[in-house]
Parts: structure tokens; sequence; C-alpha cells
DNA sequence: TAATGGATGTTCT
DNA sequence: GAACATCCATTAT
């Protein structure tokens, strides 16, 4: 199995973001493997980005995001749901990519049970889901997906038909397409529309 | 097929 | 106390 570098991590964002479709995403839970393919992801960066969470600067939560590439940032949101982002770029520089989506490929039984579905279509769709689906939650928060054997990337395929478009679920910074997805994927969902647009 | 609202709890002002 | 990087069922079109 070939690792992905950290270096990967320590470059420009959206290009982090688009580069890690196609990669499988390996969570290991009881020795067992849980895997998928990311096919929908999106850029975060501190400076200049007022969706991020770092756009104000450092905080508890937050505060992965400034440290060393190629961690997970967990969070949770929306009283329910938590998020995985991966840090990107040099220490000290906030940025990360949430991961929105993987097309399910080992382990999926466990998946199910974990989500409560039986509908494979639905069952990693939506940054929410898939963790629920892989069991990732705050005490992954940190891990360092460059040397974890619980949580890391192996290489994939490539994906042919990619798309580009304003990223999900957010109002301020709502002009950046910063949202990178396998094109036809039926693991890729629409999304809500954002609430308002930034500049009528 | 699109829009709406409830569940739910952490974080920051 | 408001806002929130969500999901899903329900209702309207």
């Amino acid at each position: 199995m070939v690792r992905i570098s950290r270096g990967f991590f320590e470059r420009y964002t959206p290009r982090v973001a688009r580069e890690l479709l196609g990669w499988r995403l390996v969570r290991v839970l009881d020795g067992e493997r849980l895997s998928g393919i990311i096919v929908e992801a999106e850029a975060y960066r501190g400076a200049g980005d007022p969706a991020s969470h770092a756009y104000r600067g450092v905080t508890k939560r937050n505060e992965i995001m400034f440290g060393q590439a190629g961690r997970a940032y967990v969070y949770f949101t929306m009283g329910m749901h938590y998020c995985l982002n991966i840090t990107t770029e040099p220490e000290g520089t906030a940025a990360a990519v949430l991961i929105r989506a993987l097309e399910p490929k080992e382990g999926v039984e466990t998946m199910k049970r974990n989500r409560g579905v039986n509908d494979l279509r639905r069952l990693t769709a939506g940054p929410g889901n898939l963790t629920r689906a892989l069991m990732v939650d705050r005490r992954l928060n940190g891990e360092d997906l460059c040397s974890s054997r619980v949580l890391f990337l192996e290489r994939g395929g490539t994906l042919q038909h990619t798309g580009v478009s304003t990223r999900v679920g957010v109002s301020a910074g709502a002009g950046l397409r910063w949202r990178f997805f396998a094109k036809g994927s039926p693991w890729v969902l629409k999304g809500r529309p954002s609430v308002r647009a930034q500049n009528p």
C-alpha cells in the first residue's frame, strides 16, 4: 500500500482538496478495515475565508487547523453530527479539507450497522453520515493520518470526471468555488443551497 | 422535485 | 443567547 506523504498536505488547500478525490480513506475498527474512496471534498482556509472556523483566529476548537498538516480535525456540529477534516498547509497557517462523501469499499456490513441504514447509496454520502459509518468522533481529533494505524489514506484510482462548485451550507464566503467532487457519483449529493448569497 | 422545519448540543459573542 | 461547514421526514408544488 502507498501511504500519502505529509508534503502532499502542506500545499495550497484547494489544490489538496481536488487531488484528494480518488484516494481511499481507511478506518481500522476492532481490527476490521472500513474504507471508501473520497468523492467529495471542500477546502477551508483561515485568513480571507469567512466560512472557516479559523477566520477569527485561534480558539480551543480550531487550534488543530493551525498546527501540522496531515492531521484529523474533527468537530461536532448542529447538535448531532461530527465532521472530518484533514489539516493542510505549513504549520502556523490555518487550513483544512472537509471530507464530504465516500464511495464505500470495505466493511460495508459494519458501516451499515454503524449507520442503522441498509441503503448503500446513503451510507457515506454527506459529512455527518460518513463519520457515523466510520465511527469517527472527537477522540480522533488530532490523529496523524501520516502515521496512524486506525485512520489513514491509501492511493486509490484516479477519477476521470471531476467537478467544481461553491461550498455546501455556507453563507459567508459563498462565492468561493472550493468544493470538488466526482461527477455523476451516487454518493455526491447536491446539498442544501446556502440561505443567503454574499454580494447580491 | 423543491422547500421547510425539527432534533440536538457545542462554541463563541 | 445566537449561530452553526447537518440530516431527514414532511409538506408543498
